[in-house]
DNA sequence: CCTACCGATCGGTAGG
DNA sequence: CCTACCGATCGGTAGG
């Protein structure tokens, strides 16, 4: 397979990394060799480390091109000016759509960005915040109060974990296939919206510190997680 | 430290499983040496040993123990008999409350479950899907009609990824902390249920198969996604 | 583009 | 004979 003809030096190189972004979401990324994605590409290690630095550059390149897609999507929704309800539909549907189509490399990005050194890591967090962000204007375009609140935030993230979920447990072959969740999905989160109430500030009842004033300023690090950092 | 008085095998052992779960959540399961768990629990290795046969031994206990653990709150609180929207916040109040608790531990469930052998695993993975078959039946509580469509598994499933996702970007020392965010999580979650349209029996534009009555039987798999499996 | 290797470190176990 | 542990090192394999 993919012996046909010679492809250009750019083709080459989408093709070793979409076939590593599939090793890397079946296997992780720490437990997948070099040798593994060379043979995955009918190639030998040295033409692959022709094509790519060293591991950690694949790493990066499947991760930073996937969130920057999801910026872009982002990005040409919000320039669109539709209605609150109707942008954040387009959202969830976009994504979704987005999703299906890079699996792996959405797998990739949730659990393997950890491994990148700390300058490329850096590098795909500021676009999955910017990605937020956005979505988190989206949510406060339909609740202007939560938006005040500086729980757009926090809600982009409760529906990204929605989405980031899906494909554990979706089924490209099911019935339920990704066209027919997206509206669920849109439905769950807009309707949910309206019915959530904000959480009162603070209280203190055992010496707890007070509420600053907007409820959850500062509490977003989205993949830096209170467990640590690694390496 | 946890060098004062000798300890019982038992606790040793929950030490043991605790400080690994730290570790593998912070670097992953197959990045993580056993002398880095040894010297986290100021141990020899082979003092390590001696208290677990191998490290999938430590992988297991921490998800098992993990998916344990939460399908006794589901059981606990389905046998409490609440209305459905009473019963579905409490399961959202309870599980949430018990990722906050073992954060660590849920981190490793969700990411290197894969890594155990296929015994093991599917152990594991049976457990989770009790857990959502009852979170499911939950849903069907509140909305009869989809779960009737066998909706009730992936409502469940979405609820479940904004649960796990919770743990990726929510920060213990915020201010919005998880007592805060659980009922938003539950406003969001019963409230969109009830604005979720059931998907129109899958259409056939061109050429798709027809629907076979229900709309996503035998689309569940959690954790083994059509990615492939591992080994 | 390949074979042949390297420095290092892995999970697991030896003798005492 | 047991357990609870130690310092040292095994055979294999990783990324490069």
């Amino acid at each position: 397979m993919a012996r046909g003809r010679a492809p250009g030096y750019e083709d080459q190189r989408v093709l070793i990394l979409d076939r590593a972004a599939l090793l890397f979401a079946r296997k992780g990324y720490v437990a997948t060799s070099m040798n593994e994605v060379a043979e995955a590409c009918g190639l030998s290690k040295a033409t692959l480390y022709h094509y790519f630095r060293d591991k950690r550059s694949l790493l990066f390149h499947i991760t930073h091109d996937n969130v920057a897609r999801l910026r872009a999507i982002v990005a040409e929704v919000a320039a669109r000016e539709l209605a609150p309800e109707a942008c954040l539909r387009e959202l969830v549907r976009r994504l979704v759509a987005a999703y299906a189509g890079a699996q792996a490399a959405h797998r990739v990005l949730t659990e393997d960005v950890r491994f990148l050194p700390p300058p490329e890591r850096e590098r795909v967090l500021q676009t999955e915040r910017e990605i937020v962000a956005g979505i988190a204007r989206a949510v406060a375009g339909v609740r202007p109060d939560l938006g005040t609140m500086a729980l757009g935030k926090p809600l982009a993230m409760l529906l990204f974990g929605m989405i980031n979920w899906m494909f554990t447990w979706m089924r490209p072959d099911g019935v339920l296939d990704y066209d027919a969740i997206a509206p669920v999905v849109a439905d769950l989160f807009v309707g949910g919206l309206h019915a959530v109430r904000p959480p009162p500030a603070r209280a203190a009842p055992r010496g707890g510190r007070r509420a600053t004033g907007s409820a959850a300023t500062g509490n977003m690090a989205p993949s830096k997680q209170a467990l640590g950092d690694k390496r």
